[in-house]
DNA sequence: CCGTTTGCGGAACAGTTGTTATATATTAGC
DNA sequence: GCTAATATATAACAACTGTTCCGCAAACGG
C-alpha cells in the first residue's frame, strides 16, 4: 500500500479553499487554479478528489452545511430554548464563518439555477434545518402548530440574513440578534420568556 | 444622422434576453454569445449597448427591478393597505415573472460578492423597497416603528421566497400567500382586518 | 441622391477555462 | 530493497470566454 493519506480530511482542506475564494471574491473567482493554490497545492491534487467542478462545487456546499451543523451541539444543555435560539442565530450573518456559509450558500443557489440535481440539495437543506428547528419548537411548545412556526421563524432570519449580506452597515450584529430576539418573543412562545445572553 | 432606433428599448430586449438564461439555466449560461442569441442579435449588438459583460449584468439587474416597479401602481387606487399588500406579494415568487426576478436576484448577490459596486446596488434595491414598504406602513398605522415593522415583514417575504425558490412543491402559490397574510395580520396594524383577493 | 453617421453582423484574438495525460515522488507490504 | 499503489506536480489540450476590430447596410440631413 502507499502513501497513507486522510482522504476525507484533503477533501475538507480543499472545499474550506473553496468557501473562503468564493466569500472573498465571488464564485466566478473559484476556478480550479485558484481553488488549488488557496488550498497550497496544484489541479492535480484537486482532480485527484473530484469528479469535476460541479462537485467540487456540490461538496462544498455540503461541507459548508456540515460546518455548521457541527456548531450545533456546543451549548445544547437539554434546554431547548437555547439550542432554538442559537439555531436560528446559525443562520445569521454575523461573524466570518456565517457570513462565509450565506455566501457559500448564494454562490450555490446561483449555479443551481437550472441544474436539477444542486436545486434538490439546496432544498434538502432547508428541510432539515426546518425538521430540526420544528423538533425544537414541539419540545418547547407542543401543539402549537410547530412546523408553521418553524417556516415563520427560519424565514424571519433568512431574511434578516438576506438583506444583512449585502447591507452590513445597516445590519450590525446585535440588531440581526435584536430582530431575531424580537421574533422569538412575538412567537407566542410562552414558554421561553426570555433568552438570556442577548442583552 | 443615420439609421434611428431606441437604444433603450434595445438595451430592455438585451437585458430582457439576459434575465430568460439566467432564470432558466443560471448565470453560468449567460455568456455574451448566448445572451445574443437569445435576444436574436449577435454580439455586435449587445458590445455595442454595454460596455462589457459587468455592465450588462448590472443593468439586467436593474432593469428586472424596475420591472418590479413598473407593476406597482397598477392596482393602487389610494388604498394604502391594498398596495402594501402588493408591494410584499411582488418579492414572492408566485408566477413566473416574478420568480424570474428572484433568480436575476440570487444570480446577481453571488457576483457582487466582492465587487462593491455591484453589492452597493443590491444594498441600494433593498433601502428603496425598505423606504416604500415604509411609507405606505405609516399611512396605515402612523406612529408604529413603521421603519422596524417593514423591516420584519420584508424579512418574513424574504425568508419565505428563497425557501419557495428551490422547493416549489412546498411552497405553491397559495401558501406563500397565506404566509405573508399571517404576517400581515400578526403586524398587529389593526388598521387592515382583512386584504380582500386571499381566498 | 449623396455623404456621413450609426446599427450591427461576423470574424479574429488572446487569455482562460475545465479536463486529461504524463511523470515523479512517496510509502506500505513483502 | 523491491514492488506496487497512491498522491500530487506539471504540462498539454481543446473548447470557450470576453473583447476588439473590420466591413457592410441603412437612413437621415443636405
Amino acid at each position: 500500500m502507499p502513501k497513507v493519506v486522510d482522504a476525507e480530511e484533503r477533501r475538507v482542506g480543499l472545499t474550506d479553499a473553496a468557501a473562503r475564494l468564493i466569500a472573498r471574491a465571488g464564485i466566478g473567482a473559484a476556478t480550479m487554479r485558484d481553488v488549488a493554490a488557496e488550498a497550497g497545492v496544484t489541479t492535480g491534487a484537486l482532480t485527484h478528489y473530484f469528479a469535476d467542478k460541479r462537485e467540487l462545487l456540490l461538496r462544498t456546499f455540503e461541507a459548508s452545511l456540515d460546518g455548521r451543523r457541527a456548531k450545533r451541539p456546543e451549548r445544547d444543555p437539554a434546554d431547548a430554548a437555547l439550542s432554538l435560539h442559537d439555531a436560528l442565530a446559525g443562520a445569521l450573518p454575523i461573524d466570518d464563518d456565517r457570513r462565509r456559509h450565506w455566501m457559500v450558500t448564494v454562490a450555490f443557489c446561483a449555479q443551481a439555477a437550472g441544474d436539477s440535481e444542486l436545486a434538490a440539495a439546496q432544498r434538502d437543506a432547508y428541510r432539515e434545518f426546518r425538521a430540526h428547528v420544528t423538533a425544537l419548537l414541539s419540545r418547547i411548545a407542543p401543539g402549537d402548530a410547530p412546523q408553521e412556526l418553524a417556516e415563520r421563524l427560519i424565514a424571519q432570519v433568512d431574511g434578516v440574513a438576506m438583506q444583512a449580506l449585502f447591507d452590513p452597515e445597516s445590519w450590525p450584529a446585535a440588531r440581526q440578534l435584536a430582530a431575531l430576539a424580537h421574533a422569538l418573543e412575538t412567537a407566542n412562545l410562552h414558554a421561553l420568556s426570555a433568552v438570556p445572553g442577548l442583552d
